[in-house]
Formats: structure tokens, sequence, C-alpha cells
DNA sequence: CGGCTACTTGACTGTGGTCAATTGGTGTGG
DNA sequence: CCACACCAATTGACCACAGTCAAGTAGCCG
């Protein structure tokens, strides 16, 4: 797999938390991550398992789920370049030391890996470091409450109508052209972040398609009617 | 409303956080901190609202909720003495500062409530309380996960049956006895800490007791088969 | 003792999960 | 370049969990 510094670079630039970093400071903190690849559909640990470190993903996309006694998927959340995860463990008492959840690519990705004992030993030494990671579980924790209550408050037409005007900026960029949504992971993946699986997200979206919201093309979703999505989420 | 200083103290010393500071750190955080009291019922802020600080429970009880557009509650986390709540947006980029859920006491309460700035001014003296912090707030995150995971992937026996069982020592003080849990608040609110309604719970303890795992009294329930509630809820 | 609230029970319904079959789109090999 | 094979996505039929509405019961305080 092709890689070079520059993309490593660019990753931790991107990234919530490193981005806040000065440049010698990123280039340390680089110094102690490992580069590491992994072919599409690589699990990189399991639930359960013995904690090593976390990952910042430099390219790809992994997502991140639990799976149900029967199989079923819920995705938390699916992690693309400049992200990272599994930090939660890191700053547990020692009584915990499993990974939360499950965490497996869904392409050809890279990553940089951060051994538990390195990245603990970095923030010692850089002890504002603390306040940046702090912001981003505080964030993390918010959008799990956001999450829960959509499980469990709203129906999933509610929820994909959600997650679609959520991918799309605020401000259309042009008032004729529809925003679109891309696809780049499988519906089955966008099925189990919504909570549900393949079949029930197929009929929200013909349901969605049906009332003149949407148009649902096989990789990207068309928003014809933002206003009338937002007043599906309306009432959060 | 009675309320010694003691009981200020000991609120803080009990919890988790704040118990890892010396008894000086704790003093100090202590003059930054008001008492604030209210009646069983009080909303003390709501979903969406500006932020203003966050609070340490000394006496009484909180639930914190979301409410579905139809009025629907999903209890969050049921706050008791020494448990502090409402620190998300501390810690977030100043983008969303609101609370990101309600508080109501589910009974005369008292609290040590922490504006803001004085608190952040706090940490800024005592680096290391950061890290506390982030334990805190990493266990959340854990628990927002699994109950993610309850919510999304399993029926409503199992979560009540989970429920219980996490409410019982690991090893039994007496063998003989049946494990008890106390109800100190509604059953309206543990049904909606469970994701469901009062009706659904009331069905799902009778169920629980037909299959003679627990023996379900009017505020306590005896967990009469804790091996079988056990099972019930292995595969987690 | 009366009235209020919390809780329970019953009957009904709807959302959404499951299973099975079909379609469609993509990549490979003849 | 077409045909087949494979996997993703869709559609249909079915069903069950759990939410709603309504009525009834129990417990508690005034």
């Amino acid at each position: 797999m092709d890689l070079s510094r520059c993309d490593v670079e660019s990753a931790m630039a991107d990234h919530s938390f490193f981005g806040g970093l000065s440049s010698e400071e990123r280039a340390e903190l680089m110094d102690r991550g490992q580069v590491q690849t992994a072919t599409s559909g690589t699990i990189l640990f399991q639930h359960g398992e013995a904690y090593r470190g976390f990952y910042l993903v430099v390219k790809g996309s992994v997502h991140i789920y639990r799976l149900s006694p029967e199989g079923r998927m819920l995705v938390l959340h699916v992690m693309r370049p400049g992200e990272s995860f599994a930090e939660v463990p890191l700053f547990e008492g020692g009584n915990e030391d499993t990974y939360p959840a499950t965490a497996e690519t869904l392409a050809d990705s890279a990553f940089l890996f951060f051994p538990e004992a390195a990245f603990l030993d970095f923030i010692d030494h850089n002890p504002r470091t603390a306040l940046h990671m702090l912001g981003q579980m505080a964030g993390r924790l918010r959008e799990a409450v956001r999450q829960l209550d959509a499980v469990s408050l709203h129906d999933v037409q509610e929820r994909l109508a959600r997650h679609l005007v959520e991918q799309v900026p605020a401000a259309p960029d042009d008032p004729e052209t529809p925003p679109t949504v891309k696809l780049d992971i499988p519906k089955s993946i966008l099925a189990a972040e919504l909570g549900t699986v393949p079949e029930t997200l197929s009929r929200a979206l013909r349901a969605l398609e049906e009332e003149n919201l949407i148009r649902s093309r096989p990789s990207e979703i068309a928003l014809m009617d933002v206003r009338g999505l937002r007043r599906l989420v309306r009432r959060n």
C-alpha cells in the first residue's frame, strides 16, 4: 500500500485534537505512533479484547460497532481520515482495560497506531493535551446522547432524515441544484448506523422518495426538499 | 432545608473524581461552588438551555432525560449523592454551549453548583484535575455505549434483567437470602431508564416473576435466581 | 373515609425485524 | 464482448415486540 509521510501529516493536521498542537508537538507525537495498514474487511480489535492502544485514521475508513447475540449490527460511528478512535480505555481507571466495541475497516486503510504507554507518556510531558482530549470526549458524549435519543425516541424515517440533513451544509451552495449525499459506504452499514437493517432502510428511502423529499440513486441521495426533511427532524 | 457543611464534604469525598483530590484542593473547590437546594420535581435546566455550570449531588436524586416530540421520556441517568452531572458543555469548544438534556429532581435535594468560569479557572490552576475528568468522561462514554447497545439490540426483558443484576454485588453476601434491589425511584422512571413505558415494565416484571427469576414487591425486587438472570444477560 | 396518584391489566395496533425470493449492478472468465 | 456468477439491494409476506388507550386496582395522604 502506498502511503507517504505527507498523508500522515495531513491526517494529523485535520484531526480535531492533534490539529490544535504545535508542529513540534505533532512531530513528537508522530514519532510515538506506528504506521499500520489494513485491507478492507480487517478487524482491528474486537469488543472485550485487552486494550493495546488507539488509532488515527490516515486513509480509508473504519466502522465501530457492536453485535447483538443474534448477529445484528449496531454501528456507533464510521471513522474517516483525520479522526481517531478507541481512546476511551486510555483514561479509565485500570479496572476496565478492554475495547468497548469492535472496529473493522470498510476499505483499504492506513493508520497511525498509538500504544497505550507511549501516549500516556506523551500526555505526562504535555499536560495541556489533556484539555484537548477532554473536548474531544465531551463532544463524543454529546453525540452518543443524541444517538441514544434518536434510536429510542424516533422512528427510522426520522432518523434517516436527520442523518441526511446533517450531511449537508447549513447554507446551500447553490439554491437550484439539490444538495447530494454521496454514499461511500454500503447501505447495510448505513442501516446499522441508523440502528436498523438493510430491508427497513430500503423501505424508508422509498417512503421519503414517494413524498418527494429525496431522490435515491444507487450510490448517492439527492435531497430534493431540505426544508421538508428538516420539518421531519424538527423537535430534535 | 437542613444541610450541614459536613454533608457537602462527604459528598465530595464520595465523588469518583473529587475524591482523588487532596483535602486542600477539595476545600478550594468547595469555595468556588455554591450550595443550592431544590424541592422534588424541580427542573434544574432544560435540554437546549444556555450553559451556566454543572452540579454535584449532595443529597436527594436527579434524573437526566430527553423527551420525544410526543412526550415519551428517555432517562439517561439517575444521579445520586456523590455524583456530578452536566460537565459536558464545559469542555466542548464554544460552538455548542447548551445543556444536552434536561435535569429534574426526584426528591428534595441539595447540590454544589459550579459556575462554568469558576471551575475552568480551577482547572487552570490544577492541571492534574483534567486527567481525573478525562477518566470520568471516558467512563460515561463507555456507559453510553452500553446503553445504546441495550436499547437497540436487546428486548425489554433482557434490559431489565441486566439492570437488576448490575445493582447487586458480584459476590452474594449471604447465599441463602436472595439479594434485593430497593426502588428509591418511581417505576415510571425506572421504565424510562430502560427506554420503555411503565406498562411494558410492569409486564416485563411479571414475566420474570412467572419464570421464578424474581419476586416483585411494590418498592423492592428480590432476585430469586441471580444465575438465571445472568443467563438472560450473558452475551452482553 | 374519600380522593389522588402510581401502578397494573387488558385489548388493540403499528413499526420494524425476519425469512425468502427477485432484481440489479459489477467484475470475471470464456 | 457477451454470459455468467456473485454480492448488494430491493420487494413481498409474515409476525412479534412493545407502545397506546382505556379501565381497573392498590396504596397513601389528607
